[in-house]
DNA sequence: TGTACATCAGTGAACGCGCGTTCACTGATGTAC
DNA sequence: TGTACATCAGTGAACGCGCGTTCACTGATGTAC
């Protein structure tokens, strides 16, 4: 995940705001300070305001430097969209993280599953620009650079979710027989709703509202499954 | 220059295809056929594939004559986002009628219902071009001009699913305090699905596994429900 | 310790691209009289 | 029936835009000897 620089310069506050002067010629790490200028960017208008030309100019070097470090502009974009990726994993797990003690195992393995769905609505909710990137390259399961799309706690979001379905089933709380992609359906329902709470029309609905519906949408999958 | 002059046949080698001679000065009905070329794109390439330049270039057209009849391209974007989410209501609807007929009423409701989410499924599958492009301009359920998202029954693809939703609620398969807001629980698994299925992890899996997965989540939120 | 030199990480200038959009215009059409 | 004229639906030329990308280059760095 890559983080905010906190104390942003007073100058900032530019329309075009002027590329930060460096005093050496080589510039130290570029391609994380790339990066970094591609997720602010995802941030506030998603995948298609990852630019490489502005990111070049607000870091202050030229366009074609950046070519040192991505091959080509869809690889500075696939490696915004992995740290979205992190990022929403991050968000799933402070979630899990933020959960009361449960009295039994399976309230303890519902809540955690639950609290997936939760941490999935709210990121979507809080990040929209993020969230729409971490989706706009294709995924693949298989992967072998998973781990550039984990959080902090080691898993992407598709591996928590994973684990939380292995303790819902260990719990006694979903049948062995229907474990079996049933992260799909979860995904399907979750990843929906997201949708359509950030360009669908529940797009206008309250933070209120939200959480409401989403509580709903997952006791719904926590059933039916 | 594409406005080829009928005697200059040499230099016609273009790759790009001739665009349709017109005969008359006045095209006939170029709002019509700029909608339809525009439907042709998104079918192809989703809603970026839609552009303004190209679809006057096809009909034999000069750029600026688009403006007649479209404030800008957003508009016309606008208009095949119409079409597609039509087309949708359509594809619905054919699946609700290829229906077998079924013995009891709440046979029929629930087949019905797990009709719209088939049809949607399939739609996005068999169009993802125009699957994309009909969600690609955010949603208002209470736009006016809903009769132009309604397919050849009359209604649009959200209000086939709350039919269904009426029907299964007629039928005492949802009890009645659950019936507000379901048309978003069932929506979001299914929309997610289909986002999943052709964008997400699930794109590469075939016919069969699709229809099967399909099957599997609306079950799941006909019993989640 | 000094120095030659390969390697790495930048620069500056330029390219083609195709888009959406605007301007001032002209050809065709339909209606009033 | 003819004709003047407003209105509509096109044309031709041009604009600015900012992008991604490539070329030949130079400044800085680290290592072998």
């Amino acid at each position: 995940m890559v983080g905010v620089a906190p104390g942003s310069r007073a100058d900032a506050d530019q329309v075009d705001e002027a590329p930060t002067p460096r005093s050496t010629y080589h510039h130290g790490d570029l391609r994380h300070a790339l990066l970094d200028v591609g997720v602010q960017m995802a941030r506030i208008g998603g995948p298609s305001a990852v630019v490489l030309r502005e990111a070049t100019r607000s870091v202050g070097v030229s366009p074609n430097a950046a070519y040192r470090h991505f091959r080509d502009r869809t690889a500075l974009l696939s490696a915004v969209c992995d740290a979205a990726q992190a990022a929403l994993a991050d968000a799933i797990d402070d979630e899990q993280h933020a959960l009361p003690p449960a009295a039994d195992e399976v309230g303890r393995a519902r809540a955690r599953f639950r609290a997936v769905g939760a941490g999935y609505v709210r990121f979507a909710r809080t990040e929209p620009g993020l969230f729409r990137t971490a989706f706009s390259v294709p995924a693949d399961l298989d992967r072998r650079d998973v781990a550039a799309r984990a959080g902090a706690c080691g898993l992407t979001p598709f591996q928590l979710l994973s684990r939380s379905l292995d303790e819902l089933a260990a719990a006694g709380a979903l049948p062995a027989e229907r474990r079996e992609g049933a992260e799909f359906l979860a995904w399907s329902a979750v990843h929906g709703l997201a949708t359509l709470l950030i360009d669908g029309p529940l797009r206008a609905i309250d933070d209120a509202a939200a959480a409401s519906i989403t509580e709903r949408l997952v006791r719904m999958v926590d059933l039916g499954l």
